[in-house]
DNA sequence: TGCTGATATGTAGTTTTATTACTTAATTAA
DNA sequence: TTAATTAAGTAATAAAACTACATATCAGCA
């Protein structure tokens, strides 16, 4: 029924629909999770100001087997000291707060898109990428340096991987796009009118289009393969910060999915461009 | 005495110090700490082929005031099933496999990171990017994309923050700096040559030097702040992966510290990029 | 308003789990 | 080889969690 697998978030979606002394303990719990997981069932009982049994009937209401698993499951979804509400930096936080904060938010970000992971779109586009001839990577603003990182890291696997941050230039290689071509669009939002338009050229030639984009969006709409990414962003209403975080490791998982689809013989390859690099070390080599 | 807060790696590294039936206790730890924290007490011993108060003493030695609190602990460590050891992806990983180790990995070094702090160089940066004039990042390889990416963060404080990756365009620049310049190099390992010889221009100039890059590197020695990043590679052990995330929410943090810094009065100007970007959307519009 | 059924909450006893105190075994050094 | 010391286990105690049951609260209806 709840998709949502972070306790804190469960609790709080439920709490109208809890009787009264459910909703006590739940108060508690939220009041300081933290707190709760080192409790006994006794102490959090009498600082929500409800019995023992009461708190064990509302933790198996959560799934949990009881209290203890209850404890366990609480603990998981504070990850770390991870605060999973009331996340968003705010004015007054000083050099010791916001740091923390925004590592949360990035952390809390992967997590959920680890729980989402699109399997069968991510090992389409693993196949459409490893029998490319030529992979593009578009994006443009903060997408676009997510388009450079990306042909980086494929370009080590011997595919000529190219990155385009000129719309001239994205709309030019589109249009004279053909069989074997593989063009992967980075979009947070999917909407990005320039490539969107950049796409729909791109769509009508032979060429594959992927996207690494917002679900529903236009964008997903005209592509072979769309990798959805639905991370919210109200946190950081300003900057986009954990959205591009988790493209990148998306893209992480698709260069290595490639990689592992051609298996052993990769190896040696990736090792003499790593060799290749070691001549511009100056100072002891470190491992 | 052991810094260390990830209890699975103390663990670890505490072995060879153990007496027979603590490293029987650790060894079923860590052969499945997943189970240990679901396990009872007695469950354990069995499991390790101890008594009962041999898992309780081994959970003291730990630190814990007992079994439940090491349990929690433990918890704790496996962060949503991150699993802090043999983490490497495998040549006959499954598409159900080997993307969620990639999460994983990313997310472990991001914890580890987020514990390790540099409080005291990100504030000094945080001073340095706020009061200045003209921000430069030079990054290489991976590393340029990084540039990038924090170029398009701060430009949008109406800062005028610029990427370079060529490194002529580099030494050029470098060369003519003056007062009320920053720059930024970002190097993972702080020993590319190009890099380190660029910011020795750097240096003779009137500007600041930053860098996040390794400690103990010769980039780091030459730098006037220095944000030290050790993210160990071992595990991806041909593509650099986890180091850039970690830099990338570095500079998120700089980037916010400076937005902070400016405080209200930046809130309108980002208002106003945000809303000139809307202009480019195509569909209905997404909050 | 008072009654009935249903739901919610609490009490007390039982079971499970963890801890402590103590005993026995193993190990080391003289 | 033995005494001292440390390590490990046994058994009793204490703590925590759970279950069955009793009481209370509330909603609907006469």
């Amino acid at each position: 029924m709840n998709t949502d697998s972070n306790l804190l978030t469960q609790i709080s979606a439920a709490l109208p629909t809890l009787n009264k002394s459910e909703t006590k303990v739940a108060d508690a719990i939220l009041r300081n999770p933290e707190a709760a997981t080192r409790s006994s069932i006794a102490v959090l009982a009498t600082d929500a100001g409800v019995s023992e049994p009461s708190v064990n009937r509302f933790c198996k209401r959560f799934g949990a087997s009881g209290f203890p698993d209850f404890k366990l499951r609480l603990a998981r979804s504070l990850v770390a000291g991870v605060k999973y509400m009331s996340r968003a930096v705010e004015l007054d936080d000083g050099i010791d707060v916001y740091p923390k904060k925004l590592f949360d938010n990035t952390i809390a970000a992967l997590l959920l898109a680890k729980e989402h992971l699109p399997t069968a779109a991510l090992d389409r586009a693993v196949d459409y990428l490893a029998q490319a001839r030529r992979i593009y990577f578009f994006g443009l603003g903060t997408s676009a340096a997510v388009a450079a990182d990306a042909e980086h890291k494929f370009f080590r696997f011997n595919v000529p991987a190219m990155a385009y941050t000129d719309p001239l230039m994205q709309r030019m290689l589109a249009a004279g796009a053909g069989v074997g071509d593989v063009f992967c669009f980075i979009s947070h939002t999917g909407r990005t009118r320039p490539i969107v338009e950049v796409a729909e050229l791109a769509k009508q030639s032979e060429a594959a289009v992927m996207a690494i984009t917002a679900p529903n969006s236009p964008l997903a709409a005209l592509s072979h393969c769309v990798i959805e990414t639905s991370v919210s962003e109200d946190t950081d209403a300003y900057l986009p910060m954990t959205s591009r975080i988790v493209q990148l490791v998306i893209l992480d998982v698709l260069a290595t999915g490639v990689a592992l689809r051609r298996g052993e013989r990769l190896l040696p390859h990736l090792a003499r461009i790593k060799d290749s690099l070691k001549a511009t070390r100056s100072g002891e080599a470190s491992s």
